[in-house]
DNA sequence: CAGGGGATAGATGTACACAAATAGGCCGAC
DNA sequence: GTCGGCCTATTTGTGTACATCTATCCCCTG
């Protein structure tokens, strides 16, 4: 009873496909693979897949009712638009349950997942040296997992994890758009590098009340920078 | 663009439906009208709603995703049992997240707001000469949407709800389980009246964050209560 | 030539038939 | 008598045809 395992593994193939495909379509979303606004076909997915639009639709809805998606009958299923004002409240919300990591039911981390932690720092380090944007986003989706993985609280983690994936299309958009792209690039991922570089300096030293402060402080300030650069871009478009 | 009205309203009859049946269903599992372990047969269902099993497949597939519902192939979909200590996660998440009513986008709620919230009181107060656990369950229902009605910050809101609906069974299940059961009903009612009349209080005056302060009290004495006599009942089947 | 209306193509939403899987009863062997 | 395996009823999961809706293009009309 007091392992680990969670008790909804695996139980039954089909959730395995389900959890599997959603997860897939979720990535190439939050990845711009396919950028907001983009028509998907459901029997192109279905056929990808090797399923029938049956169970596809169930993914699809639920993609839905997480807000990365949008159905709209005879016409298709949308990949939905994202601005910066939109995601305030989101990012309101992110930045105070950032802290609850360290409160609720913090768990020491085993050495396997600190080693995790210094492998994105590495990641994190050479992306100073090659910026790619798209590796960034794939670094700090697995920086989220993990940072997610640091609490015991089950609702806590899923809650994080979903608002997490409403919000982070908006840094790759941004990025895509600013045509002083590469300066932006640069600039991100050395204050990136620095986070991953605190959080594990305090997380090596089992101070995971920290972990939530430092991220707190990331979070807010991430926001504010796409702020700052959304409403200057306004003025000089 | 600044009206409150919802963007995502009523586009499309079918996701009105969608919504309507899920409200439904969800309000019987949460009033024990499908107690735990109650099996579901989907046909059953589709022919109540008058649609086919592959809509209210869709309701069924959310209801499974949020936790309320679990879907076994060749067996049926069963209502999902609870216990108070499985619920000790989700309960903590709620007392962090009902102080953030008051400092996430709080709204100055409109007269017509306020009427509600002293409806409710004196239905609250009816319940204390006449005890009625069905009763107290719905009005307490309304009362969490009417709190969560005080944040503009949707997200928030739909989290409060969302974790709401997992906790709110125990509490029935507990009562209609207990021997002292009028004894527990009279005392619960009376803990309610006071949060109902004290957070009135708050709202009438204003003060929002007050209103976080007393819901988030309440929420923990409340799981106190029900850790205490699922552990003293524990002793004394 | 411009504007509007209708036909049409193509997409999602729905209904239904069938496949897969499980639980329980039944029968037979030891 | 009991245990074990099979068989069947029942239910969810999947595939597919059809209904419904929308956008676009084309043609007709002023």
């Amino acid at each position: 009873m007091t392992g680990g395992e969670p008790q909804d593994e695996s139980r039954g193939a089909a959730r395995e496909r389900y959890e599997r495909i959603y997860a897939i379509l979720r990535t190439r979303i939050c990845l711009l693979d396919y950028p907001p606004g983009q028509r998907l076909r459901e029997e192109d997915l279905a056929e990808e897949f090797h399923v029938s639009r049956t169970p596809l639709r169930r993914v699809l809805g639920r993609l839905e009712d997480e807000g990365l998606l949008r159905s709209v009958h005879g016409v298709g299923t949308i990949v939905t638009d994202i601005d910066i004002d939109g995601l305030q409240q989101v990012y309101q919300l992110r930045v105070e349950l950032a802290e609850l990591i360290g409160k609720l039911s913090p768990v020491n981390p085993e050495e396997a997942t600190v080693a995790k932690f210094r492998a994105l720092l590495a990641r994190a380090a050479r992306l100073l040296d090659e910026p790619d944007a798209r590796e960034f986003a794939s670094v700090n989706m697995e920086f989220t997992h993990l940072l997610a993985g640091l609490t015991a609280n089950e609702p806590l983690r899923e809650i994080n994890e979903r608002l997490y994936y409403q919000t982070t299309r908006i840094w790759l958009k941004t990025a895509s758009k600013l045509s002083q792209y590469r300066e932006m690039l640069v600039t991100e991922m050395t204050i990136f590098h620095r986070e991953i570089a605190d959080i594990v300096a305090a997380i090596e030293i089992g101070n995971l009340e920290s972990v939530g402060h430092i991220r707190r402080a990331h979070i807010a300030m991430s926001f504010q920078r796409l702020h700052e650069q959304a409403h200057s871009a306004d003025q000089s478009p």
